[in-house]
RNA sequence: GAGCCCGUAGCUCAGCCGGUAGAGCAUCUGACUUUUAAUCAGAGGGUCUCGGGUUCGAACCCCGACGGGCUCACCA
């Protein structure tokens, strides 16, 4: 019996931590740099101060001097700080990059003490350091501080990437976010823009009147959506946690309450589902409820958040997406979701009475049916297949289906839709309203048609919530809700392919170091 | 979860039909004090992601693993 062909043997995994210990001191770089980071301290130089009192930021002296003549000097003193990225002639002139940009600092010996010419020679490409000196412009007309003293503010260990072609490596770039930021400075303003987009978003609701509110992340019970949650553990309780993937059912709560009469939480959601360049397992969305109030609403409420907020991000409400431009200006088209399909298909779906001849539909216009499907559903699919991609300016779908939308209000016209919309872009949904479901014994039959589909193996379906049933029964006012998917809007305001793009610290595998 | 593609120096990339590793930048040494991707001369730097296999010989061919990208599925 020759010997059974058994699968190679797993690869020792290396201990991270004597790795990280033996890679360290290996490498020829960081050597270097750690002999000159004694010799600093042999000088008596802190290589790792405390503080650093700035004056200026680079691009203000720029624009203050925007005008002045090469060769003029204009005797401003100025502390700078930030650091290196370029030095040339030996230590004589030094590219500083601060947050504002960049300066070109001139270190001389007829500025600087023999000390302080030593320490300049001891600076490396990724240093921090602070300058004092007076600001002038070149003869060949670059604005430029004369050193007059330089401090070290952190002696970098590693070098950075080349500094012509930068760092491209898509993967290192979302795991050291930290290089993709010093290095790309498209990377820099997309996460600015972001931020520009939330506090807009913000100010705008707060504007308006919406309480700004937190509910809780840790749910016992998975609800407010249709998907897969995580599930965590809580010790001392003993039970198992799911992590939100939506805010809805106690934002909603809080409108019973009476807390305000509008309300908004902008906060993370999280699904157990696949990764793409449009999911993110950990997304941002907004939500916000306002009393007294119908879709109708939601959707002049959609309208103004993103003019508001494109007009935050980019000065404009036009947004360049690719070779398109997307006018985020209302108001958007307002299309019914039977109506879209029949235009497009030529099927209408409003015809059909059954789920079954729903279904038969759904697969002659080729959507991947597998025979569960209710009449909502089939409607979703021949949507989802055919006039989805086709949205691509701002547009209001509207009409729902009540198969498909457990927590929104019967249409007033049919009772087979809901009074929902969901607003698509560039061909993705990116927010997603309706007229609040606010009768409870309506509530409770919808959730227990939710359990039934659960029963029936459709794990997206959503659990029971009895507390929310009974926080209805003391009576919901007619409520408009509104989600916004933030982090494929932010997408759409910068131009980003990937949602890896607009998320600092995008989800990744852990590298495992075999 | 499936399919396709990718992984070479710190970074950006070459490496042909399988013959034993290259460039630029960066680093180090020297020259040079008004540069702008500074320049010039020289030097060092590699477990070719990892593990098997085929072969006299593998960065290259085959199998597997790991990581990433795209597409599809699921969804927002």
């Amino acid at each position: 019996m020759t010997e059974t062909p058994s699968t190679p043997p797993a690869p020792q995994p290396r201990d991270p931590v004597a790795a990280f210990r033996e890679d360290s001191a290996n490498n020829q770089f960081r050597n270097a740099r750690l002999e000159k980071l004694s010799a600093l301290r042999a000088a008596g130089v802190e290589p790792y101060p405390y503080r650093f009192d700035r004056t200026w930021l680079a691009a203000d002296i720029e624009s203050q001097y925007a005008d002045i003549a090469a060769g003029t000097e204009t005797g401003l003193e100025v502390r700078i700080c930030g650091r290196i990225r370029a030095i040339r002639n030996n230590g004589m002139f030094i590219d500083l990059h601060d947050s504002s940009g960049k300066i070109q600092v001139f270190s001389h010996k007829d500025f600087l003490t023999p000390d302080q010419i030593e320490l300049v020679r001891l600076l490396d490409l990724g240093d921090m350091i602070g300058v004092t000196g007076l600001v002038r412009r070149t003869p060949r007309g670059e604005l430029t501080v004369n050193a007059s003293e330089v401090n070290i503010l952190a002696k970098a260990l590693l070098p950075l990437p080349e500094k012509y072609h930068g760092l491209s490596d898509v993967e290192t770039r979302y795991r050291q976010r930290y290089l993709d930021l010093i290095m790309n400075p498209e990377s820099r303003d997309t996460l600015r823009k972001r931020s520009l987009i939330m506090t807009a978003m913000r100010n705008y609701l707060i504007g308006e009147g919406f309480l700004e509110v937190e509910t809780p992340m840790l749910h016992t019970i998975s609800g407010g959506a249709t998907a897969k949650p995580f599930v965590t553990h809580h010790n001392a309780l003993g039970m198992d946690l799911f992590l939100r993937i939506a805010p809805e059912l106690h934002l909603k709560r809080l409108i019973v309450g009476g807390l305000s009469d509008r309300v908004f939480e902008i906060n993370r959601c999280f699904r157990n589902e696949g990764i793409s360049p449009r999911h993110n397992p950990e997304f941002t969305t907004l939500e916000l409820y306002q009393a007294f109030a119908d879709y109708t609403d939601m959707m002049s409420l959609t309208e103004a958040i993103l003019e508001h907020v494109a007009i935050a991000a980019n000065g404009t409400t036009d947004a360049v997406v690719g070779d398109r431009v997307l006018h985020f200006k209302g108001p958007f088209a307002r299309r019914s979701m039977a109506g879209l399909v029949h235009e497009i298909t030529g099927v209408d779906f409003l015809q059909i009475d059954d789920a079954a001849g729903a279904r038969d539909a759904a697969r002659k216009l080729g959507c991947k049916i597998d025979g569960k499907e209710n009449w909502g559903q089939a409607l979703e699919a021949a949507f989802g297949h055919h006039a989805e991609h086709t949205l691509i300016q701002p547009t209001h779908v509207t009409d729902l289906p009540r198969d498909i939308s457990p927590l929104a209000k019967v249409h007033r016209a049919d009772p087979r839709l809901t009074e929902r919309f969901e607003t698509y872009a560039n061909g993705i949904e990116i927010a997603n309203a309706f007229s609040e479901l606010t009768d409870p014994q309506d509530q409770f039959a919808r959730f227990e048609d939710q359990m039934h589909q659960r029963e029936a193996g459709n794990d997206e379906a959503q659990d029971m919530d009895l507390d929310y049933v009974t926080a209805l029964e003391y009576g919901l006012a007619p409520t408009g809700g509104l989600g916004i998917g933030i982090d494929r809007l932010v997408m759409m305001l910068t131009n980003s392919p990937s949602i890896r793009d607009v998320i600092a610290f995008p989800t990744m595998r852990p590298i495992t170091g075999i």
